[in-house]
DNA sequence: CACAGTCTGAAACGTATGTTTCAAACAAGT
DNA sequence: ACTTGTTTGAAACATACGTTTCAGACTGTG
């Protein structure tokens, strides 16, 4: 059989085209003249392009799971060393770089997708990435949770999407940002500089002291102006 | 003349599928529908759906422009006392919360349609914004520059974005993390609860010691494909 | 009441998209 | 070399989209 690149060169035309405009806005035909492959080639070897959504997601986050996982394992195997926060942090940007050995293939590309996967509202995805990644995820956040004892296990969770928010954000509107930079301080900052810049700001946030015991202080502070804004039970966590 | 209140139905049901769903996603037809007005009105009040998705930003941009503006300026009209960072912080909020007093409107929307204007490649967006927003930005970036003279302005510029990217990006998938978030800890976290455990966490990363000083040493750790034991900024703080 | 201008309703138009079709080209097994 | 199953190329199809059209309903004015 004719062992064919196609299928590859479709995975790298579209994964770049998806991460540069998000999925509506990248039509098929865009994809195979960029791949240079047919039209048909696309229906025929992935069925549609929802499966080819989700081979693209597969062919990157499937094997950083699989290095993320078994990192993690190391890790827990010698219990007497618990990795800090800053090692949780670079055991990810490790492993998302050690995923990448393909050609034109930055940080950037693998950030982007990874906020379209969340920001477009793409049902099907989310559900597929739950599957896929949700039990690794887990157990990050165990580590996470051992690495900051004081601070409440759902504030962490949601810290770690602030992280994750950080990173998609900047790296999804990384070229107009690069050039707002450029002209307001005229310097052309990196994207692995960028990267650098984002882990002592993420490391700090992620440490912060718990915000959950003055909710109730922080609500009279962002309430004042009457509103009754409905913020709800600021008692709540107590 | 027919003072119509379809202009305004529009612009709220294009506001939130907008949101919802992203820019491409949503059609006319559906925005029409959901407002209950006719298919043609979009084209005859906006002109085009590109005017209608700047006239979506118009409506809250605009008054947020002014209002923050406003406030910066009283601010500064008191040199005497220069705010903190959490001050700046806590202006944006306040600021978005004034500026909605519209039926059902909350700050998630915001958010999100905020996001939105950067991910998504909507060129024209992007020039408009800059236009609109682009000179309240620079002055709120002063102050920010002066509240954490220790921090490069470079670096604070980024910071602000990464800012950015964690509140957009929180807002962006709230629905679903909310989700897995009571699935895994039981409990409910509101919006304005998520957007309180924000600001430690933006505060701290705000001013975290800077990272810049060390680039080149941390070039070092994260190029070599080999792994070369890549911890980190342990030397950063200090 | 009649007029003029504003706005809406329903339908159509042109275009772009995802998908399907089918004959031809190709590689491999015997 | 022939056959078989796999892959491609070019075209067509059905659908959804943004946009346009135009007759008529509405509203305020003389």
């Amino acid at each position: 059989m004719a062992q064919s690149e196609t299928v590859e060169r479709i995975l790298d035309a579209a994964e770049q085209l998806f991460a540069e405009k998000g999925f509506a806005e990248t039509s098929l035909r865009l994809i195979t003249s960029k791949a240079s492959v047919n039209l048909a080639a696309v229906n025929y070897h992935f069925g549609s392009k929802k499966a080819l959504i989700q081979a693209v997601f597969s062919r990157f986050l499937g094997p950083f799971c699989i290095s993320l996982d078994r990192e993690l394992e190391r890790r827990s195997a010698k219990p007497e060393h618990k990795p800090t926060l800053e090692e949780l942090l670079e055991i990810l940007v490790e492993q998302a770089l050690v995923v990448q050995p393909r050609s034109g293939n930055d940080l950037s590309i693998f950030m982007r997708l990874l906020g379209l996967a969340f920001s477009q509202s793409q049902g099907h995805l989310r559900r597929y990435l739950e599957d896929m990644y949700g039990k690794v995820f887990r157990r990050y956040m165990t580590l996470v949770n051992e690495a900051a004892p004081r601070i409440p296990p759902i504030e962490l969770f949601w810290r770690v999407h602030f992280m994750l928010g950080a990173a998609a954000f900047s790296m999804s509107g990384i070229k107009a940002l690069r050039a707002i930079a450029e002209t307001d301080f005229g310097v052309n900052t990196s994207i692995e500089q960028v990267m650098r810049l984002m882990v002592p700001f993420l490391a700090a946030g992620m440490r912060a002291e718990t915000g959950v015991s003055d909710a109730a202080m922080m609500a009279a502070q962002l309430k004042p102006r009457s509103k009754s804004s409905t913020s709800a039970p600021a008692t709540a966590k107590a």
